[in-house]
DNA sequence: CTTATTGTGTATAATATTTTTCATTGGCGC
DNA sequence: GCGCCAATGAAAAATATTATACACAATAAG
């Protein structure tokens, strides 16, 4: 991984081209023909591949401007890591008039980086599977969550229960959680949201939850909350952020999309739910007519 | 180039995540990162690049299945391989192996979206006055939020408790609110979290406080919540998605930002602050050591 | 709190890779 | 045909890479 070059490899060969001997042009032809990939292996195998010896590779490499074959490799990868890197946080600048430096944009870019990042290692199946579990009304739903991350257990809990019935939120701060465990039955399911500083307690109620027979759903970070142990489904997502603290974005928007999801998939059971529940705020006029 | 495998590397990471040590998922992350290019340095390289020694690396191969680091690579060149060669794939789709319409991928361009719609309207001006408000120690911070939002001002309530003292939470929900009014002076703060389906309790609580010379700092929707007119500063956020509900991405992303920025802008007390919660949490052993 | 277990990095040995050296081959002009 | 020179590969030397051994640290268990 050295300095990019203004030219590729490829078009270095093609340009050189004349002035390369027989061996040569036998290998340029076998780099160029599965570009680029025929080019990762070792200088002995590329060598092998193309029938030349291994100082005839080297040989190219220098011809080609590198100071040898590892360098030559080197910008291969580049190229390739180039090519491969999709341009969606490639965005110019986001906050407009405020300079790259400005905190809104360095935590933009973080954020971005961390949503793409987290949904490039989601299994879609472990996604389906665990909205088809959340869908399936036979189970009751406990839901829990840490210090911080109690909030997004919360915006969880508010929304599941316009969906369905049998919800329950734990709160695993206080001592009374044990009591909670006694409510769960085999074949419920535990969401529970563990980011980084992991907390005693959530481990202790996965550990208890899971021996009752009871799903867990995890959510957790990157480098995986202990409760993973324990878990069936387990989304590990990115959080982290310039900031002193862990961002809950990339959680969020995960708790959002599975929200969605399931909301689809039950709708003829949440229709008339959200009706009712319309109804309750009308009576109540919790909420201006419309604005 | 050995035998093709039927599984990917990114899935058998994946999928072994969970017996990955500390060292072992980092290495992993890295990986994953840049898949698969990450991987395609030597051991050392790679052990360097994520910060372990190279016998994880060489250790985390065998856990795979390999019988060592250069069969875990050449297995990793034979997917790029296969990759490459093959047109069809598409390197920009977010979640991979998802169809551009899985809900994930919808749900992500929209959010996405949202986000660079939003940062594009905010005014930098506005978040730097909003941060030197809230970062002014004279000034008590009230907190409130909507039937849906109030997790959101909770999140902000519980991280600047951390932060800076003067933070009230008021739950605009029950009917104790007015009582919160009496405790508010001149030049106090309120933030308020307003997103459609604006809640009559809200506009009351904003108009007393505005009578009393608080200052009103508002995040609301791109269409405005009634409360901003008595704010002073108001951040007009996106939250529009393909669901029943409006995401709550945007302003969950602004929120942080701000706390970030009002955390760095106010170290000298903040730090303090935060050494005394560590050590608070040492005593109650809320958390694991480590992991 | 102490002891076992597991995880991790440093140092080192084993192995593979890359480069250099050098003898051989083959083309080309005379 | 003969001699010159570039091209090439075999083999060895230099270098880098990978695997192993072992000691230390962290975690879990008693």
């Amino acid at each position: 991984m050295t300095q990019s070059r203004s030219r590729t490899l490829a078009e270095l060969i093609r340009e050189s081209f004349d002035e390369l001997t027989r061996a040569e042009r036998q290998l340029a032809n076998l780099i160029l023909e599965n570009y680029p990939v025929s080019g990762m292996g070792s200088i002995t195998a590329i060598a092998k591949a193309s029938g030349v010896s291994s100082p005839t590779v080297a040989r190219m490499a220098r011809k080609l401007g590198f100071p040898g074959f590892p360098a030559m490799q080197a910008a291969l990868k580049d190229e390739l890591k180039a090519t491969i890197s999709d341009p969606i946080v490639k965005h110019d600048q986001l906050a407009e008039g405020a300079p790259d430096t400005h905190i809104l944009n360095q935590f933009a870019d973080a954020v971005l980086e961390n949503m793409r990042q987290s949904l490039k290692r989601i299994d879609p199946a472990l996604f389906d599977n665990v909205v088809a579990l959340l869908s399936d009304s036979g189970r009751a739903v406990h839901v829990t969550g840490g210090r911080i991350t109690h909030t997004i257990a919360r915006y969880f809990f508010t929304h599941m229960q316009v969906i369905r019935s049998g919800l329950n939120l734990i709160d695993s701060g206080s001592n009374t959680w044990p009591h909670y465990v006694l409510n769960m039955n085999a074949g419920d399911i535990l969401v529970v949201f563990d980011i980084r500083r992991y907390e005693h307690n959530l481990i202790r109620l996965a550990e208890m939850a899971s021996g009752r027979g009871v799903t867990i759903v995890l959510f957790t970070d990157q480098w995986g909350s202990p409760v993973a142990k324990h878990a069936q489904h387990t989304f590990n997502l990115r959080i982290e952020v310039p900031s002193a603290w862990d961002s809950s974005v990339t959680t969020l928007f995960m708790v959002e999309a599975l929200l969605a999801a399931i909301q689809t998939n039950t709708w003829d059971e949440t229709r008339g739910r959200m009706k009712t529940l319309e109804q309750l705020f009308d009576k109540t006029k919790l909420f201006r007519k419309f604005s």
